[in-house]
DNA sequence: ACATTGACCTGAGAGC
DNA sequence: TGCTCTCAGGTCAATG
């Protein structure tokens, strides 16, 4: 799931659910998942401390801590979070479990222990430290601001997507949904594009992120003219009924339509 | 500098 | 039913 769509909705729900109640106490239930702290540090920071607000930068989610600190999670390929009471609703691969002191408990759920929970005092130094590109949704990230790094690359035009150093949030289905959009093939080189290639790559980056966050990430209720619901082999071209095709591209399965989107 | 591959992990689904 | 194989929304390191 998580990428930068994703990740807007977890922060939402975790502003809407977990904020403002003291954590009474935490177990951490796969140190598999810890970066740079320790079990025993982890436990430290959060005890006794709450959540008080939420920040957000590509695929990483930043928790403020009343101490000054931020609980940072990212969330893998199968990471989630859930919020509950009855420990009976506890999600099946819960990697930290947070106990609040209203009886309610946060669960960041990792089936494949892929993702990552650390702890930092600086959100800034933490993004410098994983070299993270700028958001793609941030407001201040506009094309010329976008075009500084990005058109310099010499990669394929897919993989420079998802490269998060020079734009942070973007991963294989989104980036599958922001070419097909654009109308551009997932293997032409970056340095091909046109300046109005430019533009359209651009500016369905930030209509892509924006639609699939107002859908909640609900692939299902995307505009009818959108690729991912029909993500699979076999199916069809929302906008010229041709069929789906895929190849692999570093590594990755691309989806995209031979006809609509030509090289 | 870039593409590819495998490793890290676990589980779902397909095919036999 | 049970086994094996392949694949999965991420990232990193090694290799060509």
């Amino acid at each position: 799931m998580p990428e930068l769509p994703d990740v807007e909705v977890f922060k939402g729900y975790l502003d809407a659910t977990a904020l403002h109640q003291e954590i009474t106490d935490v177990a951490v239930r796969s140190r598999q998942v810890l970066g740079n702290v320790s079990s025993q540090k982890l436990t430290d920071h959060l005890e006794g401390r709450r959540f008080e607000s939420t920040r957000r930068h590509g695929k990483y989610l930043f928790v403020h801590l009343d101490s000054g600190r931020w609980l940072v999670l990212h969330f893998g390929m199968t990471g989630f979070l859930k919020y509950f009471k009855a420990m009976d609703d506890e999600p099946a691969h819960a990697r930290l479990l947070v106990n609040f002191a209203n009886g309610y408990h946060l669960v960041y759920d990792s089936q494949r222990k892929l993702g990552e929970v650390d702890v930092t005092e600086d959100i800034q130094k933490f993004i410098e430290k994983k070299k993270l590109g700028p958001d793609a949704l941030d407001p201040d990230l506009d094309f010329d601001a976008f075009s500084k790094a990005f058109f310099k690359s010499r990669a394929m035009v897919k993989s420079a997507l998802m490269d998060q150093q020079l734009v942070a949030g973007i991963g294989n289905i989104y980036s599958d949904e922001i070419l097909f959009q654009a109308g551009v093939h997932p293997r032409t080189k970056v340095a091909r594009l046109g300046e109005e290639e430019k533009r359209t790559l651009f500016d369905a980056m930030k209509e892509v992120l924006q639609v699939a966050i107002e859908h909640r990430v609900n692939s299902e209720e995307f505009p009818s003219n959108y690729l991912l619901p029909h993500r699979r082999k076999g199916e069809e071209c929302p906008r010229c009924h041709g069929e789906i095709d895929t190849i692999k591209i570093s590594g990755r399965t691309a989806y995209y339509c031979p006809r609509c989107q030509q090289q």
